[in-house]
DNA sequence: CTATTTGCCTATAACCTGTAGGAAGATGCA
DNA sequence: TGCATCTTCCTACAGGTTATAGGCAAATAG
């Protein structure tokens, strides 16, 4: 009865692997005892759930994300910090699509406050200081910035820009410009 | 042994409802099956099998949100049109949440060229012809529109807005003002 | 080197997908 | 009206997944 040395970082990491290989959605206790060589029933000693085991798997995808965020944003500054940002989402999501679906699982609001997630909003934060943004502009462009990348980032994945030209990379490069340009001359309400 | 009158376009409606009640993963040839006190074997006399269900759900979500979109769109033109067809993708997914995620099921490219996907394309860059670009800018402010709309939506449905201030209510309005001000103002690419 | 804890096992129940074949209701035609 | 046929829904079953309960053996602690 040789033991495998489970552990719920091991299956979360492993879990994490299958779900870029064959999607997020097809990540189940029971795949991931096979790829352990293992029963089912086994892997229940150390995730509560299936549920359990997709939470695991999504913060470990956040913290990644975050992680790598912070290393891209590290001494640089405007438009620059801002590409680079949005390449790590981008980048990410193209090399680990499933780990990318896990970091959009829905979570309660007591593991999200405490999820790497709380990361992602402070260095949007910090990378606005590079524009003139003040309160509350500053919380709309963090929600703006956050809806594009993941708005591109998954209608890319889903396939929506394959099918047409020009290619999904002009688009992206564009895209940054404009939303550089647009923080960088952020408007005022309009009087409706 | 009454019949019930089941057919692929009743399945599919009354699936689209489940959906918006219990999550559109949630929904399952079963489930659907119990809402008709119906065996499950029954219905796979009308759909070929669960994708198949799920697939019809988003081909009809994305019918819904394309005829929503063209009554919204109809006799208006710049922010006044991009402020109504914004509206129209987020307030289907706060009523529709379970048709909402429907819609974003990938589909094999066939589909998806013959489903109303196209419409959305279209009706978008008929309502940059508000804006004065020329392609392929015009194609990137599709796409840009599309990613805001999409992970703004997506964003604020997963909860990502509802735990801290200002209201989304108000980052939306300046969104738009945002995306209104960038259209009339679409950058030239940058030297790099 | 024994005693306890831990890790993985078998067994089992419930639910979901999907197929095969049967019986009753609906429909068409004489 | 009566008979044949088709359609609709049924039962039965096989295979896969989630989850729990209880058991035995390996690792570890005193």
């Amino acid at each position: 009865m040789a033991r495998v040395g489970l552990t719920p970082e091991r299956l979360a990491r492993a879990g994490a692997e299958l779900a870029d290989e064959v999607g997020f959605d097809q990540v189940t206790v029971s795949a991931l005892a096979r790829r352990f060589d293992v029963k089912a029933a086994s892997l229940y000693a150390h995730v509560r759930s299936s549920q359990d085991l997709r939470t695991r798997i999504a913060l470990l995808a956040l913290e990644e994300l975050a992680d790598r965020a912070a290393d891209a944003l590290a001494g640089r500054a405007g438009k620059d910090a801002l590409t680079a940002l949005a390449n790590v989402y981008r980048d990410y999501a193209r090399e680990h699509p499933g780990r990318y679906a896990a970091a959009q699982l829905r979570l309660d609001p007591e593991t999200a406050a405490a999820s790497a997630g709380v990361r992602h909003t402070q260095m949007t934060r910090a990378l606005l200081r590079g524009y003139d943004l003040t309160e509350p502009d500053q919380t709309h462009a963090v929600r703006l910035l956050g809806s594009v990348f993941h708005g591109y980032v998954s209608l890319e994945l889903g396939g929506g820009f394959s099918h047409s030209a020009p290619d999904s990379q002009q688009t992206w490069t564009r895209v940054l410009d404009a939303l550089d340009a647009l923080l960088r001359n952020w408007p005022e309400p309009t009087g409706s």
